[in-house]
DNA sequence: ACCTGAACACCGTTCAAGT
DNA sequence: ACCTGAACACCGTTCAAGT
């Protein structure tokens, strides 16, 4: 079943091989090439399927916040069950990004413009609007600030956790101390503690309301 | 002054190099042989100043972060100059990251473990502690919370920014309407207007004092 | 319609060699 | 010490050709 005008794979093959290249590999790896010598094709064949490799990408976001938001956002519920949805959601996205090892890059690198990044800001905003924000503006408001937050939080997080393997001889550096910094690095804050983090976007969402 | 044993440049000058490159062609060409090249140096002569190309781009994000935080935080200032400090620092913050096109997938690439980036983070923990954190661990929760929202939103800002030039048509897809987001749209959410920004930025301080 | 093979214009990095 | 030139193992994408 080499060759042939038969399709031998499927959209979502590739998906699957380029988040299993991510997952082993990280970011850097997840390549035209390497996407389809996993599934025994050439790279040109990649473009049969998606007319370039950003769209790829794309599908990732797209697949990667798949289900992160429930179906229904609680637009007929109470203020308190609309709150613990923001929560929920909020906790949810970033654990599906700490999932994938390079998943922000793939979010920053790839536009978060698709339907479901769209569908997912709009439930935070109904759900703003009935836990107790005024009006749609100040919803539409609060939802970007608490996607922000998420994907900055995951950033971070990244980026420091990623940073502390490369020198630990820094302590001993002729650097300036940074109390509070490290009364945080303590805290579980850089590695991302989920109890440090729901504590954040709480705060955030309490803000809002 | 082609070969030789002096210095025909500085590290300096590669970094202004890069950002060059970066400003008028994008992240994606901010290379290692275009940088030489910007210089009239080969590719492998970068490698006497900087041991990889990550190591360049460490050193283009110190470079960003650099003067974003005044010097003193205002550790013995009152309560309401330290969050004048937070907001507008937390202002240019976003303002230096917008200038160029292209530095925040820097940013998530590149570590930010420099000297620079925990300075900022320890600023604007001091500055969380004088103007009403209870104790360090909150102002180092609050300051981290308070880089992730500025990182996360000029993140955001710069997906849909991009993204909106791509698909004009798809106002006329099948997709379902999203009155919120729209609203928001319209608001300059998406585009990032500076008092969306600021007033978002100001909720998260207060939240934190 | 689906796929291959060759080709184009690129990458980051290493290494031996020159001055 | 600083730099060049050649080389290695990669990239994304295009295009003509096969079935």
């Amino acid at each position: 079943m080499k060759p042939g005008p038969r399709r031998s794979v499927s959209q979502s093959d590739l998906v699957a091989a380029a988040f299993e290249l991510l997952e082993q590999k990280g970011f850097a790896a997840v390549s035209v090439r390497g996407v389809a010598a996993a599934l025994g094709l050439t790279p040109t064949a990649m473009y049969t399927y998606f007319p370039s490799k950003q769209a790829l990408l794309v599908a990732m976001v797209e697949e990667l916040l798949s289900g992160v938001a429930g179906q229904s956002s609680g637009a007929d519920a109470s203020p308190e069950a609309a709150r613990d949805f923001l929560v929920v959601t909020a906790v949810a996205l970033r654990a599906r990004l700490r999932e994938h090892p390079g998943a922000i890059a793939l979010v920053t690198s790839g536009p978060l413009d698709g339907a479901r990044a769209l569908g997912l800001a709009e439930r935070l905003g109904e759900a703003f609007l009935t836990s107790g924000a005024g009006d749609v503006d100040t919803a539409a408001r609060a939802a970007h600030a608490l996607l922000a937050l998420v994907l900055g939080q995951v950033a971070l997080e990244t980026a420091w956790g990623e940073a502390s393997e490369i020198e630990p001889a820094a302590l001993w550096s002729d650097a300036p101390p940074h109390p509070i910094t490290d009364a945080g690095a303590a805290l579980g804050v850089r590695e991302g503690a989920e109890g440090e983090f729901r504590l954040a976007i709480e705060r955030l969402v309490d803000a809002w309301r």
